[in-house]
DNA sequence: GACGCATGAGAGAGCGCTCTCTCACTCGAC
DNA sequence: GTCGAGTGAGAGAGCGCTCTCTCATGCGTC
């Protein structure tokens, strides 16, 4: 059942043996050392061809203290909550790409119980990985310090821990921006639905918010989500219950957006002509909402793309200097 | 900066040494063997703690010849298109939930290009994995017959390669399900938007389709989509000039309905009035769109759950019998 | 009281690879 | 013709762990 099983898969010695050359030779030759004549280079590519030959990883791991592996951990929500968080799609997939185009292998890891983030921690101490990427970790979780302290390069998608580079997107600039438009647009009660508060995006964007309305004289009026659709429906129907007579929401994020204007539409509101609707992030689905939804452009792939150079910089003895990507407004019918 | 990097992290040794014991009892202690005495088991601990010692994983692998890591390996397509597709999100999330509670570690791959297949065969043949789970392969890729050369255990999520076990959902049950809803409905020119047509779940969907349309007596309308949301709202488009009279669609998922639902409302109809949509999968999404939007429910993460079981089955010698998903009709307001 | 048998601890040979060191040889310069 | 520099190949010592084998000790048995 088992042609090339683990039993009896070719070693570099073998290899050597086949070609008749010491398995010094073998090894500058799959390593690609300058100093080898062409000859013998010859008669071992042929004899690593005829075997089949693939180097074993661990090793190599063990011998050369480097395993070409990057430990992508991702926040998992603690309750079974299985979401179809289109960030985690684009990021992850973005960052695998950019990671495996480096040589880099992707082991994924999902931190959320206590077991887990210990079993991340323990991974990470075992030597797996040569660097950590972490992605939307809350603000106030002890691995990104954790991490940190073992060594190796830790770089975050989002600000968390001082001691951790990062690359972040303009939260507040965003934020500003939207609450802005709705202004211009001569909206005067203008309500908010928050990410969680324990994340730094969260509460960057809340404060832009905020500040805004504080400094144009507008009372601000406050709910709290949790980037999900559902909590964005439940807020919604919480403001509505709060000031009937709001005429605009800035969601945290289009998820949550998307959750407010399906409240919206069941208490009869008609968007955005009673309520103006502005959300956070430029997701996909926000092209295909009804009413396709105005929010703040934070590109999600330019943001993993940078992050994972910051990390592979690191690798190369590059600075650790956060990186700012700029947030920008895309309008569409919703406000 | 390092205090416990690379270079100076105790071994195996170390521990004995400031144990007081052998080498081979500090590794009976921490692999459990029942034949050491407490006192003995005791003393290895404490070293073990004051010197923080965790175990050199390419060692052990090297010795054990065994991983505990699994690679999960996604296509991806192949034009850049970075799609916030949903059933990456909870596929991926969900199989590393469970690999990760089984003790597996999980590589993340991304099949595209003919050098990413080329990079997966190699990671595989390295021996970096005990295992291999595919997810979304298309049918005539050649990678799962590949992997399942190598002598270890492969699954797929879908049927792919016959050679490789999987789950799946009903496919053709859930299909003949969502037609004949329409047909209950008194719908007749009933139109399909089908996946990317080399996916063995397209192909069943659009079987489906054409048979019950078939044996009912009705004609057939096909347009091409590729599972995402653009190519469903063109397909849409497609249709409508097809067959402006038209009543209903059937696509193949629900991103693309979202998309045919959005093109319908260009085009002024309404929906269901006008035009029933029903879509296949029940994401998270399609309880947010205007209308909510009738579907096919898959479990997405017991398809998931069950793709790993299988695997890890595998591994214990289990068998490799394929797993069949029920589908059922989940009635809202698109039809 | 002598013997045999568990039981628990130590020694050390790998696992497959890399990489430094050493050595043989060739070629150019004087 | 001799010497030195440069080039290419081989030997072998690790890398850190596991696991078999061997050995010492303690106990029960007749």
């Amino acid at each position: 059942m088992a042609p090339k099983s683990e039993a009896n898969r070719p070693t570099l010695e073998a290899v050597a043996a086949r070609a008749g050359v010491s398995k010094s030779s073998v090894s500058r030759v799959i390593n690609g050392a300058s100093t080898v004549a062409p000859s013998i280079r010859e008669v071992v590519l042929r004899a690593v061809r005829e075997l089949g030959y693939v180097p074993h990883a661990a090793a190599r791991h063990l011998a050369t203290r480097r395993t070409d592996a990057v430990a992508l951990v991702v926040s998992d929500p603690p309750k079974g909550l299985v979401s179809d968080d289109p960030m985690f799609s684009a990021v992850v997939r973005q960052a695998s790409r950019k990671l495996e185009a480096a040589g880099k292998q992707v082991v994924l890891m999902l931190a959320g119980s206590e077991e887990s983030r210990a079993r991340v921690s323990q991974y990470v101490a075992a030597g797996h990985v040569d660097g950590v990427m972490l992605v939307s970790m809350h603000g106030a979780d002890s691995l990104p310090a954790t991490l940190a302290r073992k060594g190796l390069p830790v770089v975050s998608l989002g600000r968390t821990n001082p001691a951790v580079p990062h690359a972040e997107n303009d939260n507040p600039g965003g934020a500003a921006l939207a609450v802005h438009h709705l202004l211009g647009q001569g909206r005067r009660r203008i309500a908010t639905i928050t990410g969680p508060l324990d994340m730094i995006a969260s509460q960057e964007r809340l404060t832009a918010y905020t500040d805004v309305m504080r400094d144009t004289g507008h009372r601000s009026i406050v709910a709290l989500g949790d980037f999900t659709r559902v909590s964005g429906a439940d807020a919604m129907r919480q403001l509505l219950q709060d000031d009937p007579r709001l005429d605009a929401v800035f969601a945290a994020n289009d998820l949550m957006a998307i959750g407010a204007l399906r409240t919206l539409r069941e208490s009869g509101r008609r968007v955005p002509d009673d309520v103006a609707v502005i959300g956070f992030d430029d997701i996909e689905a926000a092209r295909y909402t009804s009413p396709a939804l105005t929010t703040i452009h934070s590109p999600m792939t330019d943001w993993a793309t940078a992050t994972v150079d910051l990390l592979l910089g690191l690798f190369d003895g590059g600075p650790d200097a956060p990186v700012l990507l700029p947030a920008n407004l895309v309008v569409r019918e919703s406000a």
